[in-house]
DNA sequence: CGTGTGACACGTA
DNA sequence: TTACGTGCCACAC
């Protein structure tokens, strides 16, 4: 467990119901690695945190964990996109979008 | 050392 | 919309 994975961890807890960030949001964040890094950190140490709000920048989930993801999103009220009749498992990035917690900037 | 891989991102077609 | 190509960089071999 290294520090920087410490961080990523840290960001990823601070991201607020409703709201989510991708792993390049996150690697800007902290001016540090990039969104590979962030992603390797989230696969090896991610199962702590709600990982679900850690996405891809274009708003599609996690592959694998669709059903899961979808299931909190409809709890926490994140804005999803696309048809209900297609099952779009995507999100609106747009609204759903988190720029970090200014504090802790 | 070189080479391949990945919970990525972006531009282009 | 999806599919590549490219850049990226830590890590395993």
């Amino acid at each position: 467990m290294s520090e920087y994975a410490s961080r990523v961890l840290d960001v990823a807890e601070s991201i607020p119901p409703g709201r989510v960030m991708s792993y390049g949001d996150i690697a800007e964040y902290l001016a540090e690695g990039g969104p590979r890094q962030v992603g390797r950190v989230m696969a090896l140490w991610g199962g702590g945190v709600p990982w679900w709000r850690v996405v891809h920048s274009d708003g599609r989930l996690l592959v694998g964990h669709e059903r899961e993801a979808v299931g909190h999103y409809r709890r926490e009220g994140t804005p999803l996109r696309g048809s209900a009749a297609r099952q779009q498992h995507r999100l609106d990035m747009s609204k759903a979008r988190w720029a970090g917690e200014p504090a802790l900037r």
